[in-house]
This record gives structure tokens, sequence and C-alpha cells, in this order.
DNA sequence: ATATATGTAACTACAAAAGTTTCATGATAA
DNA sequence: TTATCATGAAACTTTTGTAGTTACATATAT
């Protein structure tokens, strides 16, 4: 089943916007992630219209955070993204009338709900700014 | 994102297949679940694979549980469905040389694992027979 | 033999992200 | 004020796997 990576990519591009102190434009950012503007530009508008990011047009426009990174936690990401279910599994009609198919769905939806509360309550403890910071520290003292 | 309901569509089948003591035939399979014959006997055989349910041709022909409900969890189906992703968060390019990336991808997986990992522990602590006991034993005192 | 079921191949439909093209709009620089 | 740069947005096509459908071969019980 086709995968929706815009999570992974736009958490990629925001703390790189985190490093850089001009607006970065949608081009360089598709450069980032091997994409097309036009998919860095949907994908960032959910972001500022949630206020985690501006934009400006024209001559040195572009992109910037509206915000620090650790005030940022994955977790505002991705509900800025929208509220699609994070599972692959889905139930049968909820309607239905077998008793058999409700006490299946409710087993499921148990389970399912208490596996999606445990990620958000980790996306709510990762700010960005600590994302692999331990990672980029030790990099930054091999160069 | 298109779900895939296999798991829940094929548990009620197996709960209402160890109630029944005759072969099933995927074509009164097809009326639980509201399908084509044709879409039941895709996931049934790979149960079949698993060594959960047989099948038999002809007269009188159809499906059985090759095991009793009490010997296969929610984990035992889940797995015999395949191996997919429960989720539909992706991670971008794994191979990717850029530091920021990988410890996206390093925060994000760690955070899924740690989830799948509960939603799999729970699976495995729920066996076909219990499934629901008590709504259905509800129910049935209210008839 | 005939009716009944599964087994299987070869399609089409669908949904949502991703990718692409195109053009309007607004802002800066010269 | 004009050329250039950048976003904004509409209108597509592509992609991927489940689901749905049609058709037919194969095996079995009566």
């Amino acid at each position: 089943m086709r995968k929706d990576s815009r999570l992974s990519r736009v958490l990629h591009i925001l703390v790189h916007l985190g490093a850089i102190d001009r607006p970065v434009t949608s081009e360089k950012m598709a450069e980032m992630i091997s994409t097309n503007p036009v998919v860095v530009r949907r994908t960032m508008a959910l972001l500022r219209e949630a206020n985690y990011v501006t934009s400006t047009k024209g001559h040195h426009g572009g992109w910037k955070l509206a915000k620090p990174l650790a005030d940022i936690t994955l977790l505002d990401i991705h509900n800025a993204l929208g509220e699609g279910s994070i599972f692959t599994i889905g139930l049968t009609d909820e309607h239905s009338e077998c008793v058999i198919e409700q006490a299946v769905n409710v087993a499921l939806k148990d389970v399912m709900n208490e596996a999606e509360a445990l990620m958000l309550k980790r996306f709510g403890q990762i700010t960005l700014n600590q994302l692999g910071a331990d990672r980029i520290f030790s990099y930054l003292n091999d160069v």
C-alpha cells in the first residue's frame, strides 16, 4: 500500500530550515528531498496554515520557520498534515447488525487505539531541535 | 488512503466458522462480509497456507477450521495475511547521505517500532474464541 | 453425467499521495 | 516601470495494492 512520506520529508526540510537564516525556496527544498517544487509547496502550505512556517513571494522570497525548532514537536507537524488514520488496517462497516462483526471491530479498534495513543504520546515528547541531536553532534566532531 | 480490511473481514468469517460444524462455501462467506466469493477465496487461501483452515472442492465442499478458535490468536491471522507495514506513514530513502534525513528517519522508526510492538503483543494475547465473548454472551441472554 | 465448489488467471475500479504542467499573482531589483 | 523571481493554485497523470468482477479449468459427491 502506498505510504504517506510527507511527515518524514517535511521534518527533514524543517530541520534544515532551522540551520539556515535566510528564506529557502521550494525549489531548493525540492532538491533536498528529490522531488518537485509544487509537491513541496503543497505540504508546506499545510504547515503555514498551522503557523509553523511563513512564506514570502518574489525576489529573496521563500520559506522560513515561524518559531524555533525547540517549540515544535513531531506531533505538531503530524497533526498539521491532517487527520488521516496512521494504520493501513481498516475495519469493516461499523454499522453492521452482526454481533460477531461488532465484537471483532471493537477488539481491533481497542488495540489500534492503544498503539496510536502510544505513538502520538512519543511524537509529542520529541521536539524538532532534539531530532537526532546526538548523531549530528558526533558528525560535526568528525569533520 | 485505501485501508486493508482483510484482517477484520477474515476474523469475522473465522468466528462464524467456529460456530458452524459443516463446511461453509466462499459464496456464503461472501454474503457475510458483503463481497464476492473470489475475494473471499483469495484471503482464505493465505490462511490455508498457514494451516488455520482447510478447503474441499465439490458437493458439500467449502471451508473448515483446521484447529479450534482457542488455538488461534489475532497475531496468527495478522501474520498469515502477509508482512506489509501496519502504518500509512512511510520513511524517505533510507540510503540517504544526509545526516538530518537519517536522524529524522531513526526517530520516526523508533516510535513506529515501539507502537507496532505493542500492537502485535496485544494481538498475540487475544485468541479468536475470546473475541468479544462478553458481548456475544450478553446478547444471547437478551434473546 | 451432472451439479457443486474450489483454484486461478486476467482483467477493471478505486483512493490518496506524488508528480507534472501551466499560468496568475505578487514582490524585489535594476 | 520593467524584468525577474518566487509563491499560489488549478488541472491534470502516475503510482500502488486492495477490492471487485468475469471466465473457465479442475475436482468431488450424488
